[in-house]
RNA sequence: GCCCAGAUAGCUCAGUUGGUAGAGCAGCGGAUUGAAAAUCCGCGUGUCGGUGGUUCGAAUCCGCCUCUGGGCA
């Protein structure tokens, strides 16, 4: 059937293919986006190193404190090795935090790289922050947790069809735009239609310009074969049981958070929790873990391939590799 | 060796009195402007173990063979 074999896959293109011409000026940060597993952290680092760079974390669950094992956080060597930002450093009790937060913190740590001459590496998984990043995000008041709480209650207890319907009369232009088959969006968009009296797409329409427009940057993403990178996977869960990942759920569980906390998130904890409340075996668990991380990494890969279509995808490889990559599109500018 | 039960999608299994098959999980594709490691949408991907027969027509009925469980020797 396929008779153009030596025609290159996507993940074997190129490091720099003609439709990404070379930023003119040297960039005001690096970005490394790729799925779970797939590198890029011990590559942010790499680039720290060479470079001079601060690591900051653009990952929704590498900010939890008490997680690391199971988030595959950077260890402490890697800490001592260079400087690293937003890992770590919220609190698992907090329920709101969220890319908003992100965003502001990240916009502190970017001042700051600037004040003392370091190169930002931001690098993650969280498509949302790069998008909030490059593309800005809108300045939407934070919700009460009041106004969230009935508006879960509600959702649960009548669907989705009474929150529609409100959202229809009020707010027809969100209404129109939203996934309706989605109680996240939905319960979102009248969060943020109670809370302020402003619609969702009304606001979407003030976002200011981004933080760190997308050619202002080196916007690298890494683009691992999805059956290699669930080999990955596989290893690292082990690895994690290993080094004491089911020790770091004990102390989860001990804080008795909600089950649908934020920092409850994490890929393998309701896996990991069910093993030590005795439901399943510690096999099947982490059979159900990394099926699960798999099925993340598949998300992520879809959101990297349709809207990171501009950015430069690098050919998968060790640290060091990657790392050579980079600085060879970094050259001449430099 | 004999008896019984099975053999259907990658896996676990449905399949009415014969009309060339469908669920869950897995997988694949997609959406995604503050819970995003979240949430949601779409898509069966098949020599019905093999073979011969009955029949207009067989996953379905009959024979033989192969394999897998269980039982008896």
């Amino acid at each position: 059937m396929k008779m153009d074999e030596d025609r290159p896959s996507p993940a074997h293109s190129p490091a720099v293919s003609p439709a990404h011409p070379p930023v003119q000026t040297a960039p005001r940060a690096i970005l490394i986006a790729g799925p779970t597993a797939s590198g890029k952290s011990a590559l942010a680092l790499e680039l720290a190193r060479t470079l001079d760079g601060v690591v900051i974390n653009a990952d929704a669950l590498q900010v939890y404190d008490l997680w690391s094992i199971l988030t595959a956080r950077p260890g402490p060597e890697d800490l001592a090795a260079a400087p690293h930002r937003l890992y770590g450093h919220v609190s698992p009790q907090r329920l709101d935090y969220s890319v908003g937060h992100w965003l502001r913190e990240t916009a502190l740590v970017l001042e700051a790289c600037r004040d003392e001459n370091k190169l930002p590496i931001i690098v993650g998984g969280t498509g949302l922050c790069f998008r909030a990043l490059t593309e800005g995000l809108a300045q939407i008041p934070p919700v009460a947790p009041a106004i969230r709480d009935a508006v879960t209650a509600r959702c649960a207890q009548d669907g989705l069809a009474p929150l529609l319907a409100e959202l229809d009369e009020h707010d027809p232009e969100t209404a129109a735009r939203i996934d309706r088959a989605n109680p996240r969006r939905v319960m979102r968009a009248i969060e943020v239609l109670r809370a302020s009296g402003i619609g969702m797409a009304a606001w979407a329409a003030r976002t200011p310009p981004p933080l760190l427009p997308l050619d202002t940057a080196l916007a690298l993403v890494l683009t691992p074969e999805r059956e290699i990178l669930r080999r990955r996977i596989a290893t690292r869960f082990e690895k994690m049981i290993a080094h004491g990942a089911l020790e770091e759920v004990d102390r989860i569980m001990a804080l008795g958070l909600p089950e649908s906390a934020p920092s409850m998130q994490a890929l393998g904890a309701a896996e990991l929790i069910a093993f030590r409340r005795g439901n399943v075996s510690l096999e099947d668990a982490c059979q159900a873990a990394v099926i699960a991380t798999g099925q993340y990494a598949k998300r992520q890969q879809t959101w990297f391939r349709k809207r990171m279509a501009a950015w430069v995808p690098l050919v998968p490889g060790t640290p060091e590799a990657l790392a050579a990559q980079a600085l060879k599109i970094l050259q001449p500018q430099r």
